[in-house]
DNA sequence: TATGAATGAGAGTTCATTCAT
DNA sequence: AATGAATGAACTCTCATTCAT
């Protein structure tokens, strides 16, 4: 999927001005900007291209000139939100100068990440997609882990000395986005029961024990 | 969906002949069955109602004849599920002779929740329905905390003495539920890493976290 | 395709009254009769699935509970075409009672087809439906010669001695197919020029070079 | 379809720079190749304007800038071919001596046709396109005799004395095209059956049926 | 109660055509 | 003249649900 990315332009044919291309990828922005919130607001299967191009203030053609289906736009923004997330982490642990600093950093960045409960929502979403589809499964799982945890993989081993194996990385990785995603999935079901002090009282053992704690 | 409540018809209840109430029971039960095959195999969602009668061997106008449509089925076995699971637990609880034992009951039917993840992925399944239909969002999260929790409620409180309010009663119950539905979405998403072994070693870690240990 | 035929009602289930069966098989045969109208008046790639409904005065999902798609009527109206023909010749022949009788006969069946405008242009556009589906042309053309000479293969060859094999038999039957479809659409297409009476001078001739006169 | 005429901006004729002309005229020339090729890959219906357009390496709005639609390229391809096959027989009846070298070069020009199989599938489609569209008819069956018949009014009749009115000669040129697109279509359909030794053999007494031999 | 034919809204998708550049 | 992004109508097909039996 998304093997139809926008042919770049080629400097050997016509000018072709730069503001169509601008425009091109307007379109596209605003297409996903758009489907990201449907995809919050409606949930991915129930999400509708008309809706999302809608939004978009598009039409279906053009969502279907940017995008080969409604599958691919999903992927491609949960991608983009794991690039978002390493983005932020690694920006973080730069700015820490000591262990202390960056410790505080991975559970602020963590702790954050289940206040976003949407993007939770549709990474529980994407998982049930993946297991619906078993032909995809691998790739999927493989695509998500390596995005999820390459920052990890490739920062945090050299600012944390006893964080070095790649599996144990992935473990952890894993077991705490299921922690993050049973949470936010059963905060929002309930709210006045998994309140958010509650949370806040939880979670800390709870990291604690996925995490090791030196 | 399913805004309609089921309107029993209680007055036609009485002559019928007794035989064919068995039969209706019969129908009712097969259909029930084939839509718990049907919605572990292919989610809520993707699953025929087609697909539901056909594995019941029973058509269509059968399915419509006991439910009101598809989501009603599938509240009903979210409810039966519950039901299933507080009479295990009731049981063994009863069976248990001292705190130890029953604490290990306890902890047996956890375990042996986190191996049925079908029925975990349905329960995920579940709530996402309920949060993208706020309409019924507080009734059926109320319903099934009160299911999910009548055990614990009237009977574990029996059993453990420092047990007893009903509110962080049901906030373990869901924190719990966040446990298991987590971790049972990411082991089925990436069984080989999030494998069997891990997971021994990490849950009674994080159980413990919510449950108190007195 | 046309995998999907009626199920036989099979007696071991409910009475089933026999009146569904029937007003199924008319909503099937009020599709077949609308679908060739409408083929004949747009054309096979132009008529719509929709338009066929209306004519029958079904819907749309009618359509679809009957037929695989647009190319599985198609296929069933050639061949009742093709059995409707073989039915005619077969009884003509089995009028005459002399050789000469029954090549008027023969005659006289050529003479009809060449009148059935609407079929032979529906038949040239099923060649070329074939053709432009390479991977069902050999399929598509066996099936077709084989309705298409089964009569003379299995009756024509014991009333003509000199009609005795298979291989001239099929030849003859598409030279024949090539001068009937070949006039029909010419004379459609250009009436004045290719008048009635041309082809009725001309025709006999034609048809002389193909069928053998003994 | 195609019904707004070609309104050829001659006023902006004048001053283009030459070079522009021979540009605009490559690109014409560029996109009739190209529509020539898909149409006899895929046929008129099924044939994209994109395809065309990548086929001549050009984009769809060169397409538009040359041609109306896709129906105002196909008949410019037919009324093409048709100038083509006039050139072809005038140049060899020029060519030919006697009457006897006459009718041989008739007699190849129509072999020739027969063997260029795409061409007559696309006269095929073309005269299905008109019969599809009443409002066309007559005027597109007056242009396609017109050019089929140039040759032969005008040159024929010169060459061959016995070939005089109009009329007869219009009759003669349908039905030679409806041979050669009747055996053309069926040679395609089935190769083994009608091959091509089989139409040698049959081919020169059908068209001596139709053709006068003095 | 149960059947299954029929409905019909609506999904995803394609593509001839337009239009700002 | 040429580009190609965008439009939007039209298509095929699916499926939850209804309804005559």
């Amino acid at each position: 999927m998304a093997e139809k990315t926008k042919e770049i332009t080629e400097e050997e044919t016509a000018p072709k001005s730069g503001l169509q291309a601008l425009r091109s990828e307007r379109t596209r922005a605003a297409l996903l900007a758009a489907a990201e919130k449907i995809f919050a607001r409606d949930g991915f299967e129930a999400s509708r291209i008309e809706d999302i191009a809608a939004e978009a203030g598009r039409s279906r053609g053009a969502f279907y000139a940017n995008f080969l289906n409604k599958t691919d736009v999903f992927l491609e923004l949960r991608a983009r939100a794991m690039q978002k997330r390493a983005r932020e982490i690694r920006m973080r642990l730069s700015r820490a100068s000591d262990e202390a600093a960056r410790t505080a950093a991975v559970n602020l960045h963590i702790i954050e990440q289940i206040c976003d409960t949407q993007s939770l929502l549709l990474q529980i979403e994407f998982k049930l997609f993946a297991l619906r589809h078993p032909e995809m499964l691998a790739e999927l799982a493989e695509k998500h882990l390596e995005a999820s945890t390459r920052v990890h993989e490739q920062e945090l081993s050299e600012y944390f000395s006893h964080l070095s194996d790649v599996e144990p990385m992935r473990r952890k990785t894993l077991a705490i986005e299921a922690l993050l995603e049973g949470f936010a999935l059963n905060a929002l079901f309930s709210p006045q029961i998994l309140d958010r002090q509650y949370l806040e009282t939880l979670m800390p053992g709870l990291l604690g024990e996925v995490l090791p704690t030196p």
